[in-house]
DNA sequence: AGCACGCCGACT
DNA sequence: GTCGGCGTGCTC
């Protein structure tokens, strides 16, 4: 006897879970997860249609009370029907179970409490005449027009530095969608959907256009995603789930920011938002453009091999130029003995950009600096031989790699130049800002990180103080490099650029590259020409090189011949074995059994397996964490691998306790 | 969600 | 006595 789990309707929480029903022999083959079918449902003689999830063999369920499968419902082409198909892609290209996948997919109605929606309509009034487009935005769009004309119009990708214009192609493309009568739909980073994006779009499209954001209640998403099926609203701007909006007539999704690590879930399905757009977009028949001032290395790559149509806009708009960038090496300062954070560059800029009534940016940059050594006095970071990867330092007083598990005890003087200032380093925007006001008496300044910004639309507030000249400077983490324009910025000081290349990730130089190149096109953005002094112990590295010369492709060219060497992606794809439980001893035998097991599938050593090592962040809410990379070239034998693997643990009693999670990076 | 079952008030 | 209110609880 074959059974088929099915969701009845995961609208109401209560029936959020798969039931059990009898696939008669007549429907078997027909019914397969995925496939929408009609089943009795309660004891009131009702029938609902319902979406396979699973089938199976045994049950656990009582079978005398089970019922039988009445239908396989087909032919119908609705938005759901295309949506739960996409669903189905999702299941198999980042695994996890189609049930997980139809929730991210579908909109569900939890509880639905109205809130009432504030209108930014009256602020209108304040903003400009509809913008013209320049030579060099129009050919853009003219290209991207008659892509569209093939018959399978490839993804585009647009690099523009910042302030090149790229909304004002994207409203272009958007229009002429709306003519043909299909629907829109805009993905931009959570942190970007500030009140400016708000007000350009409503300008341009008026009540056509509405905005999902994590302030929403789920009611309230519920209720706009209702909008967007009767066609009360024809464009949806927001984060990675605005991508699962309903429309029937879904002609566009635009991807603004491509680079953005947020268009990657953390949840399962880990499905990253680019690859999802582009088989939503070929499931609807609709295209893809996306835009950025630093692609990552994945998309470029594949505009370069012509997957995707790459169309670089050279200049920036309206009459700015490019900051002037200056670089300077924090081990001279140190040997000078300017103890400070802040270099004799930077504080005379900072003392210039002051007379002259300019607002200044103090960006610290500190993601992936927890954990790494460094010594101060020449900025030695120990890395690992095998890897490439900085080491981290563990509690029990060693130095580990987080790919491999590479370790060697903790170094008392530096290895490179003796000094005994060598340790973790930790400097945080509160010292920053102490620090500043020591050195510059009565500064006026403002702080945004975690901690300033935790409170309600804090981060907003921050802002618009900012911008109202209400502070001199602006001291932040990365959340104050993300798209927000202001004139009066003439400064901009990236204090300590290589932390972020320490990150233990092979992707660390690409993205403080991203980082340096955002931080310092925020300088000079009106009129005025700005500044822009990026503070490193690397002054050599080419990612800061690179970044401080905003030229990307440089860049691009460096870092592909390292993952070409290293077999990182994109040269290569690497999946990552995702293990955690709570008892830390019975998790890394448990990985070592999959590490074994993994060399067992692939006797001819096709696949490179790296690990296991503890995560990045090791431990979780009482979870250790440890991670096993598989590198392999074709993403056939990885998926394989991967479904061999999950099989294998699901088998085994020993990894009861054990969750184990994939992601693929390509 | 939607339907049954169930335990209390005013009606032919 | 019974018709109907909607509060719980269950649906493979």
């Amino acid at each position: 006897m074959q059974y088929a789990d099915v969701i009845v309707n995961i609208t109401a929480d209560a029936l959020d879970k798969p039931f059990a029903y009898i696939v008669p022999d007549e429907l078997s083959g027909q019914v397969v997860p995925g496939a929408r079918v009609r089943v009795p449902f309660g004891n009131g003689g009702r029938h609902v249609s319902a979406f396979v999830v699973a089938l199976r063999d045994t049950c656990d369920y009582d079978p005398s009370k089970m019922k039988a499968i009445e239908a396989v419902l087909t032919g119908e082409d609705t938005a759901d029907a295309r949506l739960i198909k996409l669903a189905a892609w999702m299941c198999r290209t980042y695994g996890g179970v189609m049930a997980q996948a139809l929730k991210t997919v579908l909109p569900t109605k939890k509880r639905v409490r109205r809130k009432k929606t504030e209108d930014v309509r009256e602020e209108l009034a304040a903003l400009p005449a509809p913008a013209v487009l320049t030579e060099g935005q129009q050919g853009a769009v003219d290209r991207i027009l008659s892509e569209w004309e093939r018959e399978n119009p490839r993804p585009v990708l647009l690099r523009g530095v910042t302030g090149s214009g790229k909304t004002l192609i994207y409203m272009e493309l958007i229009a002429r969608v709306l003519e043909e009568g299909r629907d829109v739909i805009v993905l931009i980073p959570e942190i970007a959907l500030t009140r400016q994006t708000v007000m350009r779009f409503v300008a341009r499209f008026g009540g056509r256009v509405s905005f999902l954001h994590s302030r929403l209640s789920d009611g309230e998403k519920y209720d706009q995603m209702k909008a967007a099926r009767k066609g009360d609203v024809r464009i949806m701007v927001g984060p990675r789930s605005a991508l699962f909006t309903p429309f029937s007539h879904l002609g566009l999704i635009v991807i603004d920011e491509e680079h953005e690590e947020s268009y990657h879930s953390e949840l399962t399905p880990r499905y990253h938002a680019r690859e999802t757009a582009i088989k939503r977009a070929e499931i609807e028949g609709a295209r893809v453009v996306m835009g950025s001032a630093t692609p990552s290395l994945t998309a470029s790559a594949r505009a370069e091999r012509g997957e995707y149509l790459g169309i670089v806009l050279p200049e920036r708009y309206g009459s700015a130029e490019l900051p002037e960038t200056k670089i300077v090496d924090m081990t001279e300062e140190m040997k000078s003995g300017n103890r400070s954070i802040f270099s004799g560059t930077l504080k005379e800029e900072l003392t210039d950009c002051l007379r002259e009534g300019g607002q200044a940016m103090l960006f610290l940059n500190r993601r992936g600096y927890a954990g790494f050594v460094t010594c101060r006095a020449c900025g030695y970071v120990a890395r690992c031989p095998h890897c490439d990867i900085s080491l981290t330092r563990h509690l029990n007083r060693k130095l580990v790699c987080h790919y491999c598990g590479y370790e060697i005890p903790e170094y008392e003087t530096c290895p490179s130049c003796g000094s005994p200032h060598i340790g973790g380093i930790s400097v945080g925007t509160e010292q920053v800002e102490e620090q500043l006001k020591k050195e510059f008496p009565g500064i006026r300044t403002l702080r945004m990180d975690l901690d300033t910004t935790r409170g309600k639309e804090g981060h907003g507030k921050i802002l618009k103080e900012f911008g109202e000249r209400k502070a001199d400077v602006l001291i932040g983490t990365q959340m104050i490099v993300k798209g927000h324009d202001f004139p009066n910025v003439t400064l901009v000081g990236v204090l300590l650029a290589d932390l972020s290349l320490n990150a233990q990730d092979y992707r660390a130089a690409e993205r403080t590259f991203q980082l340096i190149t955002q931080a310092a096109g925020r300088a000079g953005r009106g009129q005025k020409p700005g500044t822009a002094v990026i503070q490193t112990y690397k002054p050599d590295h080419f990612a800061i090189l690179t970044a401080a010369a905003q030229n990307y492709e440089a860049f691009y060219k460096e870092e592909m011949s390292y993952r070409r060497i290293m077999h990182y992606p994109p040269e290569g794809l690497l999946l990552a074995v995702l293990g955690s439980g709570e008892d830390p001893a019975k998790l890394h035998e448990a990985m070592e059994y999959i590490r074994r097991f993994i060399s067992r599938i692939d006797p001819k050593n096709a696949f490179s397996a790296i690990g296991p090592a503890p995560q990045t962040v090791g431990k979780v809410r009482d979870r250790y964490r440890e991670v096993i990379y598989i590198r392999h070239r074709e993403r056939e034998m990885l998926v394989k691998a991967r479904s061999l693997i999950e099989r294998y643990t699901e088998m085994n009693s020993g990894f009861a306790d054990i969750r184990v999670e994939f992601n693929l990076s390509t």
